[in-house]
DNA sequence: TGATAAACTTGACAGTGACAAGATATGCGA
DNA sequence: TCGCATATCTTGTCACTGTCAAGTTTATCA
């Protein structure tokens, strides 16, 4: 990798890494499709052979998001497998977890119309990730009611974190942090008048 | 308003409105100063001189817009005024009733980089919204734990349903939602384990 | 080896936000 | 009523953006 050959190898890869970097560091309102190819070192129309125009990439990010999403929640649930309700708190501290490490990512995913949640790779890590969501609650014993509790209150807590709206939390150290999420989460399954 | 005068008389106001019918019409991420101009027909200088630039337009119209959102919390709180408990229960509801109403002007409040929170008339609003939330939970017998909670679990709600993530719950006739919606937020009330 | 396809570059286009400079109307003091 | 300062709005220009068309370089494979 020494001089610049024509054709770079895994400019798909390079690219998708470029754009994270420049959203981790201007956001999605201040992205620029020719930013991201300065920063890969390739030509302001590389891009397009790869993933079509601008949406098409950010679909393609938001989509390799949605692994990184996934494996913090597993990170979480996995010190808790063997507790149904303690699972559905940790969800909630992956959830957090993720808007925390890359807020740029979960804006991306959650907060933008850019992605295009037709593509089929998109909208199967999209769906994969909701049925998860579907099966801890079904676990610990919740309803439709309870999905809705757990999404809205997990989402909640972290999109207004993303937002810089809960500097309380956001500000604790990170076993505190822990703790207060924990107790927000155990809310959502507490039994009380059924959901919708 | 027959011939085009020089002067427009209150610019100022219907630069706002067009932002704003901008803002519904092709979304944040679709925003462009100079069409805001055109629509209010004017030329694609002319905001500048109200506004400073493209930033300051979105500022004032997210303050304006925090009066709709307020507006919408005190018509739900209204008619249930005699009851605390209630009452957060309707500022959840109005909250889902804002997004539903204004998504546009949902996201650009909460999902947004682009209004500058260091402006006074903003964070005055903005401060007015929180202080408002504090209130009435703390009428409800709520802590801090329960102030996180009832806000992380509102805005959580409207915020995937302004994603269009949350479709069970919005595509229900409104009495149902309603009646989801306060399942929902009463949860959130419910004083097990305290909060952070 | 030579043709075909893939990967990437160059150049052009209309549209964008910001700025400078000019045109027009308003208002206020004399 | 006049005259001038000032607020308001327009026109023109700049660098930058995403997309498209056309050209150039490399890889693949018969």
């Amino acid at each position: 990798m020494s001089d610049k050959p024509y054709h770079h190898g895994d400019l798909r890869a390079a690219l998708l890494a470029a754009t994270e970097a420049e959203l981790a560091a201007h956001g999605i309102e201040g992205f620029s499709l020719r930013a991201v190819a300065k920063r890969a070192g390739v030509s302001h129309a590389a891009p397009a052979h790869h993933f079509g125009d601008a949406n098409g990439l950010l679909t393609a990010l938001a989509a390799e998001g949605y692994g990184q999403f996934m494996a913090m929640l597993h990170a979480r649930e996995a010190v808790v497998a063997h507790d149904p309700v303690a699972c559905v708190q940790a969800a909630g501290l992956g959830y957090v977890d993720f808007a925390l490490a890359r807020p740029a990512l979960f804006r991306l995913i959650f907060s933008s119309d850019r992605p295009d949640y037709a593509d089929p790779v998109l909208k199967a890590v999209s769906d994969a990730s909701y049925d998860h969501l579907v099966a801890i609650v079904t676990a610990a014993g919740g309803g439709a009611g309870e999905v809705a509790a757990v999404w809205a209150m997990a989402h909640g807590i972290a999109d207004l974190i993303v937002a810089g709206r809960l500097k309380p939390l956001s500000a604790l150290i990170p076993e505190a942090r822990d703790a207060a999420v924990r107790a927000l989460m155990a809310r959502t399954l507490s039994s009380q008048s059924a959901g919708p």
